[in-house]
RNA sequence: CGGAAUGUAGCGCAGUUUGGUAGCGCGCUCGCCUUGGGAGCGAGAGGUCCAGGGUUCGAAUCCCUGCAUUCCGACCA
């Protein structure tokens, strides 16, 4: 393509809604544009790669046995209402209204229309197992878009649904769908790590695994052990819980009976801290939340944080908040920042295990202004439920090898698979004959990769103080040539015989043909960061071009031929 | 949803405190010059100053309301 005339508009000055490198160099490398908070418009070379990463994932999903179909983005409400999440998925949805005023919805996903349009089609074991897949625009009216096309509200994503006669099956396509998943990220070149995770809104009983680009600006944090493999979502690690079962086991004697010590005013742990001179693990935290409407108070040790999917989780709850003041005053009689486990009534307790393994440490009084020193868990307050419902913190010690130390990175969602199981396929009734011709009810399981969301992630771990340094897998062009001097005939010449040469060995290439002084043009090209950059300058004449490989910055004067020779084999693969 | 900031030319910003009729840099157009790392000189085009209401002889500037964008937090795939 030539430059000249292509939609590429450039910026030397960073838009100021770009906070993040991703989004400040797809602004300014001319890819995309935003049109209203988290929408953007796909430039044409912004949608090059769009459509690059999306032929990778397009390959890789037929590969494995995958079928392509699309779906509509507009869906029927009464779906929505079949499964229960018009009412669960909340303001995120979509909704609006066709003429007659029915209801629609714009898909974030589309579980209930695959399900439903499965359980038309496919009635027989015999057709089973499946799985299909669509590359199509969802909606989600997020609260809060940010950071370009990392989280927008409307986003491209893939997503694959398979249907099975037994868990068996399921597991087996499982299986191949993380291998898909592991060879889709490593052809667009990220590094990245599969981890386990929780499962949200999407549900499911089985297995979930998130792929996450390692990223300082990713908003999950991963855990990850030193020693062995074990890779997890911090609001899915498993706090290793060996010290509890001896401690919990042998409440302290030897402590005396709990008192009560004046703490004015010392509402947090920090204050407490440096108050009373004592480290943060031998303090009781005690938080109130409320659960399906219900109070709950929860203790973890003070240098701990509360993990709530663990808590959600273990209650089976719908909704979990943390109560307000004034529910704070009413269950436990004490203003927020005084309350502790000891004497507590009218709500339900519940201890993390770490606590358990406290030998003796401090608590709120549930008394405005007063701490209680030398409470024992199991003795001064019951050890009925105890529960790992912390978050894992750095250093703690591997839940799975037992021997390695917790580190915490950084990570982009870009993929999520699930064992869904039959959580659509009951509400949708979704069923099929077995061999004796009885009804059972499918099993299901669901894959997505966020295909525009990989753009934002390539980028973040991609590129160098002069722009983009694209991987050739999904560079929107993989040649960049350019004539320094487009009066000069010779150069032009040169330049558009090597253009004509390369693109018929299906070579994409990018020729800058415009009239600009050759700064301009170079400080563009790194901008763009295509992997190879060709230019023909002065000694065109001799027959002379430059070859420069973007990632390196290794560059070479080359005959004509030679270039070609090199491009070829660089690009092709030879 | 809570907190904060911002909104003036395509982009980045000044002007707002102290009201007086719109500026700078980059980009864009034209001319000259220049052609290997965002050159130089000259001449131009381009603005509902976010919107609506109010105060005033007069509002980008003061007041009220709303909207948008961004950041932090909460929430959530």
């Amino acid at each position: 393509m030539r430059q000249n005339r292509m939609i590429l508009p450039t910026l030397r000055e960073v838009p100021k809604e770009a906070e993040v490198t991703s989004h400040k160099l797809m602004l300014r490398a001319g890819l995309v544009r935003q049109l209203v908070a988290g929408v953007y418009t796909y430039l044409p070379l912004g949608l090059r790669v769009l459509k690059k990463i999306e032929n990778i994932v397009r390959e890789e999903m037929n590969k494995s046995g995958a079928q392509e179909l699309q779906m509509s983005v507009l869906q029927p409400a009464e779906l929505w209402h079949e499964t229960g999440r018009w009412d669960d998925y909340g303001p995120e949805l979509v909704r609006l209204k066709d003429r007659h005023s029915r209801d629609f919805v714009l898909g974030p996903t589309h579980e209930e229309v695959i399900t439903s349009l499965i359980k038309q089609e496919i009635n027989s074991y015999k057709k089973l197992p499946i799985n299909v897949y669509q590359i199509q625009t969802k909606f989600r009216d997020e609260r809060r878009p940010r950071f370009g096309l990392m989280r927008g509200r409307e986003f491209l994503m893939k997503d694959a649904y398979s249907f099975h006669t037994s868990y068996e099956s399921l597991s087996e396509t499982y299986d191949e769908m993380y291998k898909t998943y592991n060879a889709i990220f490593n052809r667009v070149g990220l590094k990245f790590r599969p981890v386990q995770a929780n499962a949200g809104a999407i549900g499911g009983s089985g297995r979930n695994h998130e792929f996450m680009v390692l990223a300082d600006v990713g908003e999950d944090t991963i855990a990850i052990c030193d020693h062995c493999d074990y890779a997890a979502n911090l609001e899915q690690a498993e706090a290793h819980g060996a010290e509890v079962a001896a401690a919990g086991a042998a409440p302290s004697t030897e402590a005396p009976a709990f008192e009560k010590i004046h703490t004015p005013n010392t509402k947090t742990i920090d204050q407490l801290v440096s108050t009373l001179g004592l480290e943060a693990q031998t303090f009781f935290k005690t938080l109130l939340y409320v659960v399906d409407d219900k109070p709950v108070a929860v203790v973890v040790r003070g240098d701990h944080e509360v993990n709530e999917l663990k808590l959600k989780d273990l209650f089976d709850a719908k909704t979990l908040e943390l109560a307000d003041d004034a529910t704070i005053e009413r269950v436990t009689g004490a203003p927020t920042g005084f309350i502790g486990p000891v004497g507590l009534k009218n709500t339900a307790l519940v201890v993390d295990k770490a606590v358990a393994g406290v030998q003796v440490g401090v608590a709120g009084a549930n008394e405005r202004d007063y701490h209680l020193q030398n409470v024992v868990p199991g003795r001064d307050f019951a050890l009925e439920r105890v529960a790992d419902i912390r978050n894992v913190v750095e250093g703690d010690t591997c839940p799975s090898c037992k021997e390695g130390k917790i580190e915490f990175y950084r990570g982009i969602e870009c993929g999520h698979i699930f064992e869904l199981g039959t959580k659509y396929s009951v509400p949708i009734n979704a069923t099929f004959l077995d061999e004796n011709q009885k009804a059972q009810t499918m099993i299901m399981g669901c894959y997505g990769i966020g295909v525009s969301r990989i753009m934002s992630a390539v980028l973040e771990q991609s590129h160098d103080d002069n722009g983009i340094v694209w991987p050739l897998s999904i560079a929107p062009f993989q040649v960049h040539l350019i004539p320094v001097n487009v009066k000069d005939e010779t150069q032009v010449k040169v330049a558009e015989q090597l253009y004509t040469r390369l693109q018929q060995q299906g070579i994409e290439v990018l020729m800058d043909d415009r009239d600009e002084r050759a700064g301009v043009k170079f400080k563009d090209s790194d901008l763009i960061g295509l992997p190879v950059r060709v230019t023909v300058g002065k000694m065109a004449g001799d027959g002379i071009v430059e070859f420069k490989v973007r990632q390196t910055g290794e560059s070479k004067e080359l005959t004509l031929e030679q270039a070609f020779e090199e491009i070829t084999g660089l690009v092709l693969g030879q």
